[in-house]
DNA sequence: CTGAAAGCGCTTACAG
DNA sequence: CTGAAAGCGCTTACAG
């Protein structure tokens, strides 16, 4: 099959090509019953222009790009990217954005793949996942002058856009909750060390222990597996003086806590509560369903993509500030046993 | 920053620039000489072709496009998709090919994207997931000749080319496995009617069961959803004469099935024993970790990628039969208890 | 309000 | 082996 271009609605219309290219895209310079009757043909005969002509031209690629930086599996597992990549196709196809999606090993490629997608003007601009607390793509998106909006912070974030929530907020607020029903002792299994919200619930972790007076707060890094998840979980579980509450910083590593306390005889919540932060349908697949803190991650990459479009238009935008995460409390979370 | 063009590596290794565009693309026409130096050059300013510019000039879009037709929550707990993605990926960026993503809400909407896509040749093919055993897809990709590879089978892809796994087989072996642990009431969870392996795997399932000599082999639909899942093994265990085996079509619903029948007090595996269909990481979370039917997921994609470039090359491709899954043995199968 | 023309940055026959 | 030129399908000043 023959694609149509403006030619055919021209020939057609009687008109120039000049013609048909300012009434399909709305431009002064015709007169409405002309317009009208160019529209006509044109969804008549199922045009759409064609995007590499139209990114020539100087006008825009119509396509952002989103790098992901994980290993094949932990990505699967992991329900956050997919919630967020739905959310932004919702607001991109709306405006007819392509999105283009790459997996990258590390940083380093990551940077070759902007500078490429620079180079090839493949994308009118990209998401920054997974911001670092010195994140050296921030400085080479600023200098390529590539719209960006960082997904994450607050700060750390350059010149760039960002859209963030209040992590420290949402975690205070699950502290306070585990403390009135009697907690004492609460570990944190924490995720990759260097990414920014890593180290601000960190910080916002031992800073709540000390203010509420905690026997113990304790916190390791993991890496967002299940394993790993497990793994801490074992050694928590099997220290003196053991958590009587356990809050981790994903879902799955959750679910492999609370298979680890199962494993090892301990009651959930009896011996141990457990919360979960992203809280994806999976935590209420389990037995107890998972206390845990949630929020509209669908929402939060419309948000972003709201942004970046709006960026790539040349408006000027700063941080756009998402809802904090809500405890949402279900069968994991319980006062601990009197011993 | 201004982005290099051919102009800029012409004027500086000070020949026309019809020769860079043969020097980078390795065509004949340059001597060795010219073509090392114009290569050197072009690395040294960090030239990446303008892709657009290199779509109009009739060369392919060096782009694929992936639609999924998916709510939001049940794309983002599924670990397949991404797993595909990845393998896809792996194969594409290898050769400099972007990977087009699209959320669509229904197969009328992915039939219109590709038509638009194909419309403004924005990519070279697409991979077809879902395939449906009546699919009106397939006839409008092959009226487009649009190069497109489908993802599953066998059959019902039309001339499109495919990649498919022996589905039927490996029900068959986790069926006789079930058999010789000694189970005779054996009850499935499918997944959504009308999917061709959902189908497939129902038949299999039933002919299984009658060759075997099955008590009770019942067999119902679902919508891959924990919720759904849920309820349909609550159903199965509330009813007389109930199941001694489950086995779901997803990772998703076994797990959410565990926790049923840890809810009604059941022992896995000693008064039900539980399958999942793809064995992510997810099903060695749980405690007992489920026995799955597992393959390579991203092989799998990197498989499918393989063939949409050798179909975009226009290579005569056909259907490609993946390995099939193959049972991974873990806890949550066993003799059913004697009663 | 409309037409003719230049230009985006490549690729690729076509002459030399 | 190399250069000059046409063309891909749009957009957008520039004349009429």
């Amino acid at each position: 099959m023959k694609r149509p271009t403006i030619a055919d609605i021209a020939r057609r219309a009687g008109v120039s090509k000049g013609a048909v290219s300012y009434a399909l895209n709305g431009q002064p310079g015709v007169s409405e019953a002309t317009r009208q009757r160019i529209i006509a043909i044109a969804q008549e005969i199922g045009f759409n222009p064609n995007s590499a002509a139209r990114a020539l031209s100087g006008a825009t690629a119509n396509a952002v790009g989103l790098a992901l930086c994980r290993p094949a599996r932990i990505l699967g597992i992991e329900p956050f990217f997919m919630e967020l990549i739905s959310g932004v196709e919702a607001e991109l196809s709306a405006r007819s954005y392509a999105l283009t999606l790459q997996v990258v090993a590390d940083q380093e490629a990551e940077i070759a793949v902007y500078r490429r997608w620079w180079g090839e003007r493949r994308v009118d601009g990209v998401f920054v996942c997974d911001l670092r607390v010195d994140d050296r793509r921030v400085p080479v998106l600023e200098e390529l002058q590539l719209p960006a909006v960082v997904i994450g912070g607050p700060g750390h974030t350059g010149s760039l856009a960002s859209v963030w929530a209040d992590d420290a907020a949402a975690l205070v607020e699950t502290m306070e909750y585990l403390f009135a029903l009697g907690h004492r002792r609460i570990a944190r299994v924490g995720g990759l060390p260097g990414l920014l919200h890593t180290e601000i619930r960190r910080q916002a972790f031992v800073d709540a222990g000390q203010r509420l007076g905690l026997e113990q707060s304790v916190t390791v890094p993991s890496d967002y597996t299940g394993e790993e998840g497990a793994r801490a979980t074992r050694r928590f579980l099997s220290s003196s003086g053991r958590p009587t509450a356990i809050i981790y910083d994903n879902d799955v590593m959750a679910i492999a806590g609370l298979a680890v306390a199962q494993e090892m005889g301990l009651a959930v919540p009896g011996d141990l509560s457990i919360v979960a932060w992203d809280d994806s349908a999976l935590c209420q697949l389990t037995h107890p369903p998972l206390t845990a803190l949630g929020r509209d991650i669908p929402a939060y990459g419309a948000h972003a993509a709201r942004q970046l479009l709006a960026a790539i238009e040349g408006k000027p935008i700063g941080a756009y500030q998402d809802e904090t995460a809500h405890l949402t409390p279900r069968g994991s979370t319980a006062a601990p046993r009197p011993v």
